[in-house]
DNA sequence: GGCACCAATTTGTGATCACATATCTAGAAT
DNA sequence: ATTCTAGATATGTGATCACAAATTGGTGCC
């Protein structure tokens, strides 16, 4: 009769709002490349698609856009981010100085279950190199980082360095597989994997400055130059929002 | 009678939204250290504080939630964040990194012009400081700094660094108007004034980190330590949020 | 006196509506 | 055929309401 109390002390799963999850899923989506940069959308638009009401997009919006992913541009409209090649560049320092600082630190708190994790998370950003499949590449590879930072025990500037990544994502979509770039960037992540293997502080810095550096000269091939590649961002005709 | 053309060319001002009315009066006011950690608020009690209605609030909010300087409880209760010792070594250390970039940069893009403008915000820090004023010298702080890593011309990356001053605002609550520490602040403001007119990259960062590393001394002796002080985040009662 | 229990209030969340402005679509004039 | 214009539509913003969960305040029981 008075069971009622037992039940309070069960997990609670940490509170999940329908806009913390409407707003995982675009964060995700922005940062697997799934928006194009300059890419219009709308609230309506992505309520519809996303199966909720306006309100619960909008509060994630206002986050996203605090985080530098999307902006309201003077006239009130949506879009997604479009970063310049100097912004390019400032996020590529910025993510060497504050990646750089965290590979270091895990490379010294670094334990035998995290090699295990981050060998298997190697393993699979691999396969997804050897598939040619750039939006699995790019999950994987922040999944890969992610997991490595997570062991610098930093959640502060581990946050920081994730609205790098969101800045970027939209990005990427400009960019085709490329096989040879692929390949470097593996490279990059071999020598990461093994300078954190030896618990190598600066030569994990230094594998993953390499590797920062080589995403933005990949980057900065595509950037700035209003060739092609337009027809992705600007659809010719109706530009009805994405679904991801 | 057709004189509805020449109207729309109109500076617009930019745009500025109820909504972000509230985000900039609620970020400078934790920036300027207008909230304690851990301070609970209502979003309700926030808009009829503003004069507004909770829509603009809510939407702020979820702004500064994303940067750090408001949390949501697993119960849905809006609050201050409230920075662990851990913490705020943790955004120590960020900064270092990162302003540290933007000052060497800086130094290397200074104009005599700049050189007039950050010698005229250090004199207004310096009258902050001899009149014991920590909200005001907090504000010049911000102001120098904020001057100064504009002429580095990174734009995301400062705005990084301002994500971390929100968080560390609300600990200079818990900090009493120090003589001596405003007298070594000031000391390391000099040494990255006469860097900077110096043109010396390296000097201004170094100036910059020691400016860093000596606030965060400061605050790591009031936190973790609960001692006392808690009065100003917890009033006894009727803990009704502030107009602030 | 302390503690458990219940009613009243508070509060975040989601939904809906009204409105002003921007954008789009068509139609007409040249 | 092109361009300009006016009506129609689309869209972000702000306000209000309903609701569930949580907090609070008081009451009585041990």
């Amino acid at each position: 009769m008075k069971d009622t109390k037992p039940l309070p002390p069960l997990p609670s799963v940490a509170r999940d709002s329908m806009a913390d999850q409407v707003y995982r899923h675009l964060r995700d989506g922005v940062m697997a490349g799934r928006f194009a940069p300059g890419q219009r959308l709308t609230i309506r638009g992505l309520a519809e698609a996303l199966g909720s009401s306006p309100m619960p997009v909008r509060e994630a919006l206002r986050r996203l856009q605090a985080e530098g992913a999307f902006e309201f541009s003077d006239t009130a409209r949506l879009s997604v981010v479009q970063l310049s090649g100097a912004q390019l560049r400032d996020v590529r320092d910025a993510r060497v100085a504050l990646e750089g600082l965290l590979a270091e630190r895990a490379a010294s708190r670094m334990t035998g279950v995290d090699d295990a994790e981050i060998t298997q998370l190697y393993d699979r950003l691999q396969a997804a190199a050897d598939a040619l499949d750039v939006p699995g590449y790019l999950s994987a590879n922040f999944a890969f980082h992610r997991r490595i930072y997570e062991i610098a025990q930093a959640p502060i500037i581990l946050g920081a360095v994730e609205n790098f990544w969101v800045l970027i994502g939209p990005c990427f979509v400009l960019v085709a597989p490329d096989a040879t770039h692929l390949r470097r960037s593996m490279d990059a992540h071999r020598r990461i994997l093994d300078a954190l293997m030896h618990r190598d502080g600066p030569a994990a810095r230094a594998a993953v400055t390499d590797d920062i550096m080589q995403a933005a000269n990949c980057l900065s091939r595509v950037i700035d130059k209003p060739e092609k590649a337009r027809s992705v961002a600007a659809p010719k005709r109706r530009r009805r929002d994405v679904s991801a």
